[in-house]
DNA sequence: AGTTTACATTGTAATAACTTAATATCGTAT
DNA sequence: ATACGATATTAAGTTATTACAATGTAAACT
């Protein structure tokens, strides 16, 4: 019987990306950027039709799990997903009925 | 620029799930069952060195969310996981590092 | 029947996350 | 310098999660 280790940094890092992702607002901001591939907060809170607030907050919290990476550009604040992998664990997921 | 629908179900659906893969324990529960396919109770909460009733408890909250499935053969549950997407959803967000 | 092994449930207390509202900062043009 | 558009931050109240401990149930065996 294999054991494994419940405080590695991988596991504990893997854990909380998941936990971020576990929200309807982040899930569509990955699945907004997976078509776009970049997009602006005004672009991100209008196609979703939420307080521009509540989109800078889920926006930064993806930011700190670094699975999104922001650029500014001028005013604009331009966010992609970091890394295509957790494109397709959305998508994984989102396959499950 | 697109519209979504944060209230649809299957967006629900995904982010709850999403969201019960977010815990250090229950990845290491599917990566378990992602090499065993199943495991009773007692197998896994020794695997992972944690107490029963923590282990009982994560296995049910993955049990209502439809991760994992289990089947009682006489003492022992056994459980597994629900869908194979589930696993690479896992191993997508833990191949991000 | 009583014991042992295997799981499940419940209550509690601490911590963390979410929403909302209000305010602040940053960049550009006038 | 001021004003405006774009984004970020802060604070407050509410709700959700988690670990822990203790207790409860269920099946198999003597």
């Amino acid at each position: 019987m294999k054991t494994l280790n419940l405080n590695s940094e991988e596991l504990q890092t893997a854990a909380s990306m998941m936990k971020v992702l576990g929200h309807p607002i982040r899930i569509s901001i990955i699945e907004l950027l997976d078509d776009a591939s970049k997009m602006s907060v005004t672009e991100i809170f209008k196609a979703l039709k939420i307080e521009q607030a509540i989109a800078s907050h889920h926006l930064n919290t993806l930011k700190n799990k670094r699975i999104l990476i922001s650029e500014r550009v001028g005013k604009n604040t331009y966010y992609s997903v970091s890394n295509p992998n957790l494109i397709s664990a959305v998508n994984n997921v989102r396959a499950c009925k």
